[in-house]
DNA sequence: GTCACCAATGTAAGCGCTTACATCATCATT
DNA sequence: AATGATGATGTAAGCGCTTACATTGGTGAC
């Protein structure tokens, strides 16, 4: 019970225990390659010291840390909550922690969080998208942690996926759009260069209209940052421009209830006036009048097998093949045909 | 570029440039005490062996990290998002990395996050209320790490604080519904034993009775974890009792969009057939139609005052006195008179 | 009684890094 | 030319832990 500041060390609580270091430390490792008696000793001595291993010293001699980190693009909105927290439930119940940085959409932090967290000791990465520089590949090789890439899939990219086919969703989606009358459609994305799910989305609404005999190049786009105000700025602008879309198809939910929540206060009705459609299906999307039509992507599921994918890569040190996982196409009210001319 | 696996250290890169690991060293950690010349050379040497920084055996031998750690009950949902966006910038901004963990809403979840992160060397800990066990206050001490709790203020408690007074702005939203002529009153609370936000927005709700001249042991209150789903179902329970409550208090944003969703589901029309408050003021508030009568909560303030602070409390390794922080109530569609009987 | 064996514990060598201190060259000052 | 600052670099001692290997003493088989 000193109440002078000082941190015990295992040597501190061998002294204490009257037994050598190796001992406590098996105490702690290997509890059964003790007898108990000793153990008892030494469990008292760590108790009334209030010792607590330091994590950089185990690290440093074991070389291993049972951490995985995970980067993701923001913490500000709920895109990935959902997914992260499964991911999260999993790692704990398989003994693993989780650390988990954000890059605020930004390449150059997120090579930044990459290398800290890998100097962390992390054993593996959850990593999003396929976008970044291939020397940070090149340096994750390197060093030897194994990355999985999650929200997208490609099997063809240099690190394994487990995700859904941003493209072909969302094409899926848009073909109903295309089916139902709407011919004037107008895009709201994240940037397109360097975040690949928001590209590839696009794509797919591309796509759409060229199997539609539509120029896909009349579509009408805006790219913006995620977040409700950018979207409801973007709808602004493509509502109020001559010959606006009858459809808007957004990059994601949260965009897409800016744009609803715009609508509103311009007095625009949805979806008599103009459609408007999301990407993920989070619980907002369930939230607004009208309900939003959108594509569900099984978050829980894909956090859920990313960990265990990603910890089987740690615990194998061997490749894995990426995962596509199935997206659905959810109309609800938001949808409906373009208003008659 | 071997192709092996091996991960280079501070001494091969000191062999590779012909100069001693102390030289290696200085050049990153302050590169100014090196001479341009034997910089240039130690660079080469990192980058053509790929070189990377073991943080554990930093941390070991310079006993600080630069790493400040975060622990919130989840990261399902925005509540807690902005304010911990905002902790994070103003953290990278003054050089410190932010780690966060999530607790589930879990003491013995929350304990165990602490030490790890404490193990792994965080500087000092963001931590959300005041309610955990006096044992890891105590640990807490005796590591000498110290920590902020954020989003509630309580001048009197173990840890200092910045915050908000809960109790008071709840007061002040329900002092708004019963001068509308509300008299009975539901809640929809998070659990009040382990949340001592929940549980003091709670009493604030009490206190407005109080003063009004009302039994606080009358209002109908449901405890349920926070969730939009939990908010519909508490909802629907509260409703479709006898003398069912004409307006209802939710504990956070995200209940009470659970609870108009289920309104909206149910035909019961808000503000007409019943009001609906919440506590936030999360963008969602502003997305739901009607708007949502709720508590302002100055997140990205509070996030950024909460990094200064603990930076501070890090630096100086001194006690700083708790900071309140105010709340604005916010009324909008969601809360009207209650209907004629 | 001797020996081999085994379980319990101790000894000590690192793990990769920082940093106090020592060394050495350089150069302005006297 | 001798002196002392000054600045650049090297030397080596840890930081707190794990673990290969060494030691010890007790067991049962012969």
């Amino acid at each position: 019970m000193s109440s002078q500041r000082f941190t015990p060390t295992l040597n501190d609580v061998a002294q204490q225990a009257g037994v050598s270091t190796a001992t406590v430390s098996r105490c702690l490792n290997s509890p059964e390659r003790v007898i108990e008696s000793t153990r008892n000793k030494v469990f008292e001595a760590i108790n009334s010291l209030g010792y607590s291993p330091n994590f950089g010293a185990r690290v440093m001699a074991a070389r291993r840390t049972n951490t995985i980190g995970a980067i993701i693009p923001t913490m500000e909105n709920a895109i990935f909550a959902r997914g992260l927290q499964a991911f999260q439930e999993e790692l704990r119940m398989q003994g693993y922690t989780l650390l988990v940085a954000s890059s605020s959409y930004q390449q150059d932090i997120e090579e930044e969080q990459i290398r800290s967290l890998v100097a962390r000791g992390a054993d593996g990465l959850l990593l999003i998208g396929h976008d970044r520089k291939s020397d940070i590949c090149q340096f994750l090789e390197t060093q030897d942690v194994p990355a999985l890439v999650a929200w997208t899939h490609d099997a063809t990219a240099r690190l394994p996926s487990i995700g859904f086919d941003n493209r072909k969703s969302m094409q899926a989606l848009a073909t109903h759009v295309l089916e139902m009358g709407h011919r004037r459609i107008g895009v709201i994305s994240a940037d397109t260069n360097t975040n690949d799910r928001a590209r590839l989305r696009v794509e797919g609404i591309r796509d759409a209209c060229r199997v539609a005999h539509l120029n896909p190049d009349a579509l009408q786009i805006i790219q913006t940052t995620y977040g409700i105000e950018s979207g409801a700025k973007a709808f602004a602008e493509l509502i109020s421009g001559p010959n606006h879309p009858t459809a808007i198809m957004c990059g994601n939910d949260v965009l897409a209830v800016g744009a609803m929540k715009q609508a509103r206060d311009m007095a625009i009705d949805v979806p008599k006036d103009v459609s408007i459609t999301g990407f993920d299906d989070i619980e907002l999307a369930r939230v607004v009048t009208p309900a939003l039509t959108t594509v569900h992507v099984p978050h829980r599921d894909m956090g859920r097998r990313a960990a265990q994918t990603l910890i089987n890569m740690v615990v194998s040190k061997t490749a894995v093949s990426s995962v596509e996982l199935s997206t659905d196409t959810c109309l609800r009210g938001s949808l409906a045909p373009p208003p008659a001319p």
